[in-house]
RNA sequence: GGAGGGGUGGCAGAGCGGUUGAAUGCACUGGUCUUGAAAACCAGCGUGCCCUCGCGGGUACCGUGGGUUCGAUUCCCACCCCCUCCGCCA
């Protein structure tokens, strides 16, 4: 969420972010500022109030100790109309208090000054492509036949022992899994620096709000309701709540983790090939960043997170390509976001396998993280930023279908074979 | 799951119906002293919100939410979390 007082002294500024954003109707934005003033107006009554009413008290108790009973019990009883007044404003204040929250929990996020305006993917930039797209003497198989020669995968049974979008992963195909998170995992902690991080998988209603699944977006997770959690969509939802309502030691910053989770998404929606094999999964694996900066430095950490991620595709030897996110296709709380999209030779189309953003003090005022700048006494929010490096499944079918051989196995690069134990799939 | 103990400021730790935002110690900040440092001494030192151009003032907050009371950190109820013991369990 925004800052309320800077959203009372910039009204157009959010009017105008969210109209970048494609949202037409920006009279929330009034709305809050109504509801705001209503809020201050009820506040200054009750604690006008509630100022009166402690005087009398103070009044009360100097009276019984120098033993005037008599004239204690008199103010005594001139306090039932003030304590009915109080009660009464304090629902009042309490009730305009959360009308500002719900509103203020409805405005997005300002996209940075560089993210391109546009309405939606066809308006993302393309910053860059790299890698080298196969040039294939056969025809290359999608991902799901590979598999099924190879036997990697068993979509069928995971349908029956659970439901579409559970697939097993089996032999050799589990042991690529497994090969790659560690490798995704040891390129995070060893080389970048980031400290790594094992997160529960379920998250209370606190957490999923601090990264603002919630209120908005609870059709995305799977919910427990019996004991108010959530199977988490994705590590981000733990690894930043870790350090919700905490006040950060300056010289603690940057603090970077990184955290492998199985990922728990509903995705209720489209079905046909485009959500074939890995495509689309309701439970899939991922390696996530996440960090927590210094305002000032909020930017460049977004691009050296880009290249943390990016070093992952290089490193497997995948082509793919960058994108910045229009401000149309940049979701309610980023502020700048890139897409990199890996490119699936056997269905002749890019995946997207990470998404690295920048949510300023978006989430942090959310979440209550701040710091103590040098010499300052004043507390401020991080900045916080997270990114996939990588989503597993997609990294698999493009893995595969880069790397498949015209004998049917699939010869895996170089740096994953320590990891999978052999050079060859099959 | 059962029994008991406990949750107070950055930390440690008092208070247990009245002017207590909260003793004391440590940490931290400024000052005195010193050639410098340490020690010592003096002073300051929580957060949110509201009012104010500002100085400043007000209000709320002692795990969370209710209740009793003129007044609650202090009493009552519910819930959450932590610790110890027992049970169960990978």
């Amino acid at each position: 969420m925004l800052d309320l007082q800077w959203v009372r002294e910039h009204p157009d500024q959010v009017r105008n972010a969210m109209a970048r954003k494609g949202l037409e109707n920006t009279d929330v934005v009034d709305r809050l500022l109504e509801a705001d003033r209503t809020r201050r107006a009820e506040l200054s009554e009750l604690q006008e109030a509630q100022a009166r009413s402690n005087d009398v008290s103070r009044e009360i108790g100097e009276l019984m100790k120098s033993g005037r009973k008599e004239e204690a019990n008199d103010r005594i009883a001139e306090t039932s109309l003030l304590k009915k007044e109080i009660r009464e404003r304090e629902e009042a204040a309490r009730a305009a208090e959360a009308t500002v929250n719900a509103l203020l929990l409805e405005v997005p996020n300002i996209p940075h000054e560089t993210v391109p305006d546009g309405s939606g993917a066809k308006d993302n930039e393309v910053v860059g492509e790299f890698g080298e797209r196969r040039k294939f003497d056969f025809e290359p198989l999608p991902h799901w036949e590979i598999s099924e020669n190879l036997g990697l995968i068993d979509f069928d049974r995971g349908s029956k022992v659970t439901g579409a979008g559970f697939p097993f992963f089996v032999g050799p195909g589990a042991k690529l899994e497994r090969a790659l998170i560690a490798m995704f995992l040891d390129l995070a902690s060893d080389e970048g620096g980031y400290t790594e991080i094992q997160p529960p998988l379920l998250v209370n209603e606190d957490s999923a709000r601090g990264t603002g699944q919630l209120p908005d977006k609870e059709d995305l997770m799977y919910e427990v309701p019996r004991d108010e959690l959530y199977l988490v969509p994705t590590a981000e939802v733990p690894v930043t709540n870790l350090l919700r309502d905490e006040i950060l030691e300056s010289e603690t910053l940057p603090i970077k983790y990184c955290a492998y989770s199985a990922c728990f998404r509903r995705e209720a929606g489209s079905y046909g090939k485009h959500v074939r094999g890995l495509n689309r999964l309701h439970q899939f694996d991922k390696v996530e960043l996440v960090q927590f900066v210094k305002p000032e430095d909020s930017y460049e950490t977004l691009e050296t997170m880009r290249d943390d991620a990016e070093r992952v595709l290089q490193r497997l030897g995948l082509p793919y390509r960058r994108l910045l996110m229009c401000t149309g296709d940049m979701g309610f709380s980023q502020a700048k976001k890139y897409d990199l999209e890996v490119w699936s030779a056997g269905q002749e189309r890019w995946l997207e396998v990470s998404s690295i953003s920048n949510f300023e003090a978006f989430q942090s005022r959310r979440m209550r993280i701040r710091y103590r700048p040098q010499g300052q006494q004043k507390t401020e929010f991080v900045h916080t930023l997270n990114g996939s490096a990588l989503a597993l499944p997609r990294t698999v079918a493009a893995l595969l279908e880069h790397y498949q051989q015209a004998n049917g196995t699939v010869l895996l690069p170089e740096p994953l074979r320590p990891y999978y134990g052999a050079d060859t799939i099959g």
